[in-house]
DNA sequence: ACGGATTTATAACTTGGTTATGCATACAGG
DNA sequence: CCTGTATGCATAACCAAGTTATAAATCCGT
């Protein structure tokens, strides 16, 4: 009854075949006739295991918002829940950074073949799964903001609202970001996305002095965990 | 065979069209043949005009932000910069919501070919060009932002880093809204977008009363300016 | 009006997604 | 074991769409 796959997955391979390439060689080496090659199988496997190259591309997509949330989960939680904050923002423009051309894939938007058409195109199944797999991510967000408000540093008020406030402007910087519109290297991080985040808590209620306590206290756990060697330090 | 009447700006009425039917029948739309025999010209033109479909997508993108920067400019000046800088959030989204095709091209990323690789990719001439188009509509966030802080409703900041990150946070919004992370309709205009304007004045200075006024403001002569809500129209 | 330069149409070439077909392998029931 | 059926898969073809080669047509400066 349960279908067996007969031999090793070539489903997960393709997948996992299609995500390397696509960071190695860009979103033009998200093809079939690549993708079959590199498992070792022919274009008919893309056809049995997806229907066809958007259904993979959205599993790609998918993928991405799935190592998000992982790597979201892996900053874990301290006593100090606005320092959280900015370690999630660390981690989420670390993670899109570090894969530019999945997350581009993930965040909607390169449609290798220009199938996956608008920003707001949630026709396939595989699309509709992907936006969940988001707001799974966008959960980790959510707790955070939470915790800050039981805390007494963000004001009372739905923590959802609160939280896509800040998913929205954590989201804004990482995007034009990587869209060259502040510029190449690692400035924008304490130009703007710090400056973004202490100018949210804030706004939602915390004191200035404890906001950019929490951004110090964010960071020098962020150089702990990556290790400063390759880091541009600047003070 | 008539004689043709020499055909006066082919390269305008190919961007034009391939602005047309990418709004009305999404981005696979945007082909060679389907254009060429739109203006009532062979695929040649694309060739002779642009040089690739990849180079006339990198136009279609840098119009987005013309059209963008040009409906930013129309937002004007008031007493209330704050309130100026609802408007010109409220315009931005407006613009996103009634051309989210042509904006998805526009913000990096639907890549009808697969061409327009990366967020970062600003390989081709047009490319740049765009990307500079972009931060000609910045400009007006930072103009608003500048006399928010000669106004002293905002701190006493650089106005590019602050503005940064108001764009950021009106970006990521836009973006997400576009992509239905925050369900359907207007709800999140209400809900996130003037909420999460309000968090970031107060974040940058303001105080909570006179944000929430001018987004009053801001909101009221919305609904001025267009009458009924703003629902998808057409020009 | 002439001659080079530019634009254009036609048609072929190329790439890459998709599909038709047949074989092979797994598994169920005898 | 043997056999029948279903499914995965390779081969090869098909088709759509970007691109290019070539030659005709048109434009423009002189």
């Amino acid at each position: 009854m349960s279908p067996k796959p007969r031999a090793t997955d070539v489903k997960a391979r393709l997948v996992e075949a299609a995500i390397r390439l696509l960071d190695e060689s860009g979103p033009e080496a998200l093809q079939a006739r690549k993708l079959a090659a590199e498992v070792g199988a022919s274009t008919m496997a893309v056809y049995t295991h997806f229907g066809g190259m958007a259904a993979l591309v959205d599993e790609v997509a998918r993928a991405g918002y799935v190592r998000l949330s992982e790597w979201l989960a892996e900053v874990g939680e301290t006593g100090d829940p606005v320092a959280d904050i900015f370690s999630l923002a660390r981690t989420y423009r670390q993670a899109v950074a570090e894969q530019p051309q999945l997350f581009a894939v993930t965040f909607g938007q390169s449609a290798p073949g220009g199938k996956r058409a608008t920003l707001s195109d949630l026709t396939t199944e595989e699309g509709r799964e992907a936006a969940q797999e988001g707001l799974e991510a966008f959960t980790h967000i959510v707790r955070a903001t939470e915790r800050a408000i039981e805390a007494g540093r963000f004001r009372a008020a739905d923590e959802y609202q609160a939280a896509a406030q800040l998913w929205s402007a954590l989201h804004g910087f990482v995007t034009l970001e990587a869209s060259g519109h502040f510029g190449p290297g690692e400035q924008g991080i304490d130009h703007i996305l710090i400056p973004l985040g202490i100018t949210m808590a804030v706004g939602l209620g915390d004191t200035v002095e404890r906001a950019e306590r929490s951004a110090e206290t964010a960071k020098a756990a962020w150089r702990a965990r990556t290790g400063n060697a390759g880091q541009v330090g600047n003070d």
